[in-house]
DNA sequence: TCAAAAGTGTTTATCATACACCCATGA
DNA sequence: TCATGGGTGTATGATAAACACTTTTGA
């Protein structure tokens, strides 16, 4: 097929879908457009591909110049390539989603994108496919999570255990035993106690834990089913 | 960050990874180059975007020029966005992974394209970065026939029990326990007996049995750690 | 009547769930 | 000392896995 028909061109981006969590909602981080066309409205942090690298360096450029941040977990969600996106142009798109532990963040912003979070369950309109993409997101990443440890990147190096059911009580909507929660989660192996606790959230106070993902492979069977089939759609 | 960098211009392609069965391995789809460069060496079968198509609809039609098939089971696999991918120029790829039935297939194959069969076990070298596509795709087929119900779209209308336990052991390269295979597809409630007996691959013969995908959604939940996660790697 | 493969039944161990209970601390 | 939330223990039911058993047919 390739050589047969007359090759096109096209414009080619990236678009990053930035999740957080503050403890107490899953958010997301959209930016406000300093230029036209669309100007003043919200939309995903997104830059055009250069001649000399791959979507995924082209995403971790512009994770970087967003946020100051390296090394975030970062994974390809979805090309988005219909011709009628939306905007005069055509643009292609591949999809990112990337977690941060919104603590780091807050430390690095890049204000001159005029970045804002917003809670998962109240997100503003966004340009272009924008909602789409964030929807397929948000899918993703409950499917994911659900059979993989991938929300630890959430959080600070050190949590507590209710830290950690919170916030998957936030991803999945809904309310787990804080009891098998805490057996489902140690018989992963994947967690270490620490010594110390935190005494702000609690009157008895809740140890410190930390995730250690090397052993990721052997712990990874204990995720399988870990949240009910129901909670996942993709 | 769109509109402050300027907009380079690419070309872009699709591939298509078509996986069938045989009643034995687990199969995949490649053709023999009939032109420059790589003459007569084995490829995916792909081609290049048009200004009015999705990728989706280009792999669409990528498929239907091979097989006749229109309504195959399709689904976007990744983008494979490296500048030095092989070939002399850079091509933006987005693979699709296919699953055919391999006698509807035969019927309307393309000879033009000089197509063939590969057990998966035992593929050609191919060119560029087909061979690390196809791996990819294994892992996917894996991971998502583990969790839904996707192997049916390999296999005719019609099918005994035996043969969809072949087809789950050929994908998953292990043997299952005819007992339990049975009682766990069936508690999907996902099938439906038929009246007729194949008689042909056994004395006693085994019963003939269509799917329901109707009831995909309800069944779903019982997909679930079909498969033991070990054998499923992303 | 026997071999081969289809299909069913049964036992056991493991795991998920629900929920009762105990513990440590600040007010 | 009591209310609060952290953390542990336990009983029950559901499910997965192993494997023995029965059924049907062609040779």
């Amino acid at each position: 097929m390739k050589g047969l028909l007359k090759e096109k061109n096209f414009s080619f981006a990236v678009d990053c879908i930035i999740f957080g969590y503050d403890g107490q909602d899953l958010k997301l981080l959209v930016i406000k457009r300093s230029f036209e066309p669309f100007k003043g409205k919200w939309s995903l942090v997104g830059g055009f591909l250069e001649d000399d690298e791959s979507a995924e360096e082209a995403a971790v450029r512009v994770l970087k110049g967003l946020t100051g941040l390296d090394g975030l977990y970062m994974e390809q969600l979805h090309c988005f390539s219909e011709p009628k996106r939306g905007g005069a142009e055509r643009i292609i798109s591949v999809a990112f989603f990337a977690l941060i532990d919104i603590q780091k963040y807050n430390q690095q912003i890049n204000e001159d994108y005029h970045p804002a979070w917003f809670s998962i369950n109240q997100l503003p309109e966004l340009i272009f496919d924008h909602s789409t993409i964030v929807e397929l997101a948000k899918e993703k990443l409950r499917y994911k999570a659900a059979l993989h440890p991938l929300l630890f990147e959430l959080l600070p190096d050190k949590f507590t255990m209710p830290q950690l059911q919170s916030l998957y009580e936030a991803v999945y909507n809904m309310e787990f035993d804080k009891g098998n929660f805490n057996r489902k989660l140690l018989s992963t192996k994947l967690l270490e106690k620490l010594e110390d606790k935190d005494m702000l959230n609690s009157k008895k106070g809740a140890f410190y834990y930390t995730v250690n993902l090397k052993k990721y492979s052997a712990g990874f069977k204990t995720f399988l089913n870990f949240v009910s089939s129901q909670y996942i759609n993709k």
